[in-house]
RNA sequence: GCCCGGGUGGCGGAACGGGUAGACGCGCUGGACUCAAAAUCCAGUUCUGGCAACGGAGUGCGGGUUCGAUUCCCGCCCCGGGUACCA
């Protein structure tokens, strides 16, 4: 008898489908366009993992659901290859990455293909090949080429720029740019040399080089950029991060801050996505304001929030690294200061971090004026204010801030209160609501925020300060010491960089010898032998070549790995184009993505970085939309249940778990496969395990050794992790598919537990049978009646209402009801199986495919419509009810539509027993009338 | 500390504008079919008292609004995630 195989049916169909290209999207630009995307895989050796499948599975329900529904569907997939994994294999073994990473897409590719996920591989990128990263570099070329004009509050390009130099010099521009660029006049423009253009150039270019303080990971030979650290050590090996100045590649991502933050507002983002984002760009309004140093020409400059606690100042502390701290140090101080900021330095940042309980600092001997009253205000060195942050200075205010509180105490620094009727003594006073201003001058009797605007007026006028606003973000470090990365198209000429000319990209990578950063923490690109630019024949040479004239050496660093992670989805829309990043007529028809499901890690790197390109192309007129992502949604993790045995110590006896308080015991992991659904372990299973388990033994409770549970992130070394391949081989991919979406939510965490698999499968043997009598296919003509129309109907509607909602599990369990209750009444109706079917493709693609052949379907369903329910059929599942005392209406109850009378009667007398209005009469009956109106008699 | 998310049976989880709490599935119990097993089907399964009919309690805890609260409001507790001397 032919049951249902899974195999076989997943095996065919998919050939099918890979053949006949039913998933390729039509660039036709006329019929409505659906874009859904993943987040591309990272192919590691380990494959696919569960969470992989969940997310995948997602997108491709959605996506197969929005071609029934008549949408023409993008739906790509590629890989992001370049990245660590694969150089610290080619590291440790010689090989290239190009191999590995290959070898590892193929098994991606593969394990991919046999669920059944409904990609349009025409449109499979690399991001490491070539014919993608030429696009890559492209794009770098452009962020070179490229300035931010903060009066347009746009990129523009770079010529614009000069010729704004060459007509007024820089004095009344606004831009962004480095820190401390001096002021120019066009004449001293045209007095530069080439070189100093060129160099004061770079300061405002969006990619541009500078020296900078960078996390520097010894254990990786490699910059990290802030994201990528983790608690002070490397998200990707763990290894310690420390501080090092460095002369890197750095992309402007800071002159989008604003726009970063604006943009959020409008995208249908998970809210803590976009509020991890907001927090990351840390967006602060508040006042620099300038102290004079006494008896020196120095001034400091503080930024602070709080502008209305000025007059609460009573010291400034300065980062240890400031610069004006050696020049304003008195003598009798010099030395304490330089031990001071030894000891800062030495400390890594989270160790600096760490000391919140205990204030650390040191007088420097010297004084400041405050700004309005000239009163003398000692100045401090301290950890607790951080050189990167605002303006590496902050004035003390013990009365507003805690930390300044905790210091002041600390130090036995003075204290005043500019707050009216608010105690102090136990610590500051850090609300901005519920008080008035006091001992501050003309700030008394004001609000803080009437006080904070006022303080900003006078500061302005006095030229003392400004209103402003702060940012946390920071410029992204674009460079690596790597080989597995897209090079820079860039030479240096005079040690200034040039860009290769457009027409010659791509620039491939070089061989190498080895993949291993240099003895000197070099690049691995520094080994290549031929990585150096001929100007006049344009094109890579031996390095013996470099004269300086016409040959020159290339940028030795390469990309970041969120380089090409960045764009990707644009790629997508015309991924074969060789002229282009993307053809135009492409991008505005597919314009941008509709649905981006992807896991919540990548909150503050990718889903930042590539909102910052996206706005970048958008400036310069290449991308259609200044946001890619319409609508975002994150799948949740998948645990693994680890499963326990409880070693009697110093033996090789296991207690069962019940029995094991009696015991003194270890427990120990023991791989998931040996326990079955009721936790019990299979013992000749445990002892072939592992050969120290060979003779084991056992004591049992009732004759069984139950095992331990506990959920915990899949991992090896905790026997607790399911492959996605292992599943499929057992049950099949639509029952993998259907099961990942019944376990819970999608986008919430759940535990992994293989033993409530048996549902979901029986579920599809259940629904074969439906249309098979002993074995053999077979379904009736017969018209259907209203019950099994209901059932259908019912179902139609909680389906799609599942999906769109991104509520998949409730869509499986209604698929399920729908097939148990067309079995209890022995449906065998082609009318009703026949859109079930459908109903059922988008989650089980392949058995759908299957059963719609057999019913004389000649082309792939994937594009057949949802079947539509009508509203009609279906009862509304409850029904309001005006509930009347002697006719009179009194309140109104709803109940499910089939509620039985009692159950109503019941309801209506529980309500009156405590109801005001007829409180202790007991009712003579309730009558439940037709109309639906319960009448209540006294 | 701050910002999010979440607490419902033995377990994963349902309950779309307050209205039969626990759908669906796992597990468990019993039964049918089998010499037996597997597979399949049927019945039961929140806790608690009771042979039963039928009671009592019940959605983290304490209050509130309401005829009625898992759902709305206030105050807590616990778990998970993010972030941190960010001035």
């Amino acid at each position: 008898m032919a049951g249902y195989d899974a195999g076989a049916i997943e095996e065919k169909w998919q050939a099918y489908w890979s053949e006949n290209k039913i998933f390729s999207a039509k660039d036709d630009g006329k019929s409505p366009k659906f874009y859904v995307l993943d987040m591309f895989a990272y192919p590691s050796g380990a494959g696919l993992h569960m969470g992989h499948t969940l997310g995948y599975a997602a997108s491709d329900i959605y996506a197969r659901y929005m071609r029934h529904r008549g949408y023409n569907v993008l739906h790509p997939m590629g890989y992001d290859s370049f990245g660590l994994p694969a150089e610290q294999y080619a590291i440790q073994t010689g090989q290239h990455p190009a191999v590995t990473t290959d070898r590892n897409i193929k098994r991606y590719r593969a394990q991919l293909d046999r669920l059944g996920f409904s990609f349009d591989w025409s449109r499979e990128i690399r991001t490491s090949s070539p014919s993608y990263y030429r696009w890559t570099q492209w794009i770098f070329m452009q962020l070179f080429n490229s300035w931010y004009n903060v009066a347009a509050d746009r990129a523009e390009p770079i010529e614009g720029l000069i010729q704004r130099f060459e007509a007024g010099g820089n004095r009344a521009l606004k831009a962004a740019c480095d820190e401390g660029v001096p002021p120019f006049s066009a004449l001293d423009w045209q007095a530069f040399s080439e070189a100093e253009k060129q160099a004061l150039l770079l300061k405002y270019r969006l990619a541009y080089r500078v020296q900078t303080e960078v996390n520097w990971c010894p254990g990786l030979g490699t910059v990290l950029a802030h994201d990528e650290v983790v608690n002070g050590v490397s998200a990707r090996g763990g290894f310690p991060v420390i501080r090092k100045e460095m002369m890197q590649w750095n992309l402007r991502i800071t002159a989008y801050a604003q726009r970063l933050l604006d943009g959020l507002e409008n995208l249908d983002w998970p809210e803590p996505i976009k509020d991890m984002q907001a927090h990351w760009i840390g967006r602060s309004e508040g006042a620099r304001i300038r102290f004079d140093v006494l008896d020196s020409q120095d001034v400091i400059e503080v930024f602070t929030t709080r502008p209305d606690t000025i007059f609460g100042t009573t010291f400034l502390v300065l980062a240890p690294e400031h610069e004006v701290v050696v020049s304003i140090t008195s003598p009798e101080y010099a030395e304490a200061v330089q031990v001071y900021r030894s000891r800062s330095a030495q400390r890594r940042v989270p160790d600096r971090t760490a000391v919140v309980k205990t204030p650390s600092g040191q007088f420097t001997g010297a004084y400041a004026a405050h700004p309005f009253t000239r009163a003398r205000i000692p100045i401090w060195i301290g950890d607790y204010v951080l050189a990167n942050c605002g303006a590496a200075a902050v004035m003390g205010v013990p009365c507003g801030d805690q930390r300044d509180w905790a210091f002041a105490a600390h130090f036995e620094l003075p204290i005043k209160n500019v707050f009216a009727a608010v105690d102090i003594s136990k610590g500051a006073h850090s609300d901005r609501e519920g008080t008035r201003m006091a001992n501050s001058e003309f700030l008394n009797g004001l609000t803080p925020g009437e006080a904070a605007r006022r303080v900003v007026a006078e500061l302005k006028r006095l030229q003392l300060g400004s209103g402003r606003v702060n940012f946390r973000l920071r410029d992204a470090v674009f460079s690596r010491q790597r080989y597995w990365g897209e090079p820079f198209p860039v030479y240096y000429k005079g040690g200034l960089p040039q860009l290769i000319d457009e027409a010659h990209l791509p620039l491939a990578l070089p061989e190498v010898d080895a993949y291993a950063p240099t003895e000197t923490d070099g690049s691995p690109l520094e080994r290549a032998e031929a990585w150096a630019w001929d100007t006049q024949r344009n094109k890579v040479v031996s390095n013996d070549l470099i004269d300086g004239k016409t040959v020159f050496p290339l940028e030795r660093d390469t990309m970041p790995g969120w380089a090409g992670s960045s764009w990707y989805f644009n790629r997508y829309v015309d991924a074969r184009n060789e002229g282009e990043w993307a053809g135009r007529a492409a991008l505005n028809y597919w314009r941008d993505v509709d649905l981006y499901i992807g896991g919540r890690e990548h909150a503050t790197g990718h889903l930042l970085y590539s909102r910052f390109w996206q706005k970048f192309l958008f400036d310069r007129g290449w991308a259609p939309v200044s946001e890619y992502a319409k609508k975002l949604v994150n799948q949740g993790m998948v645990w693994g249940t680890s499963a326990f045995v409880f070693r009697v110590v110093d033996s090789c006896t296991f207690v069962s778990k019940n029995l094991a308080d009696a015991y003194e015991t270890t427990p120990l992991h023991v791989d998931v496969s040996l326990v079955n659904a009721s936790q019990e372990l299979d013992l000749e299973g445990f002892r072939k395990w592992r050969p120290e388990y060979a003779d084991a033994e056992f004591i049992l409770e009732n004759g069984k050794y139950i095992t331990a549970r506990a959920v915990e992130k899949m991992s090896k070394s905790k026997y607790n992790v399911v492959s996605p391949d292992d599943i499929i081989e057992r049950y099949g991919a639509d029952t993998l598919r259907l099961y990942v979406m019944f376990l819970g939510p999608l986008t919430q965490s759940k535990p992994w537990d293989t033993k409530g698999i048996t549902g979901v499968h029986n579920f599809l043997k259940k629904l074969w049978r439906l249309y098979h009598h002993g074995g053999a296919f077979g379904l009736s003509t017969e018209v259907a009646d209203e019950v099994e129309l209901k059932i259908l109907h019912r179902a139609a509607q909680k389906v799609g209402y599942a999906i769109e909602h991104f509520t998949f599990n409730t869509g499986v369990s209604a698929l399920m009801i729908a097939v148990n209750e067309l079995q209890a009444l022995r449906c065998d109706k082609r009318e009703i199986l026949e859109p079930l079917s459908i109903l059922l493709s988008p989650y089980a693609p392949h058995i759908a495919e299957e059963l719609c052949r057999k019913m004389g379907h000649s082309e792939s369903i994937a594009h057949a419509e949802f079947p539509r329910f009508d509203p009609a059929l279906l009862v509304p599942d409850s029904h309001e009810y005006p509930i009347l005392f002697n006719g009179k209406l009194r309140f109104k109850m709803t109940f499910a539509a089939d509620t039985p009378q009692r159950d109503m009667e019941a309801a209506v007398l529980r309500a009156e027993k405590t109801s005001r209005y007829l409180a202790g009469k007991a009712p003579k009956k309730i009558i439940v009338v037709p109309e639906k109106i319960i009448n209540v008699v006294y």
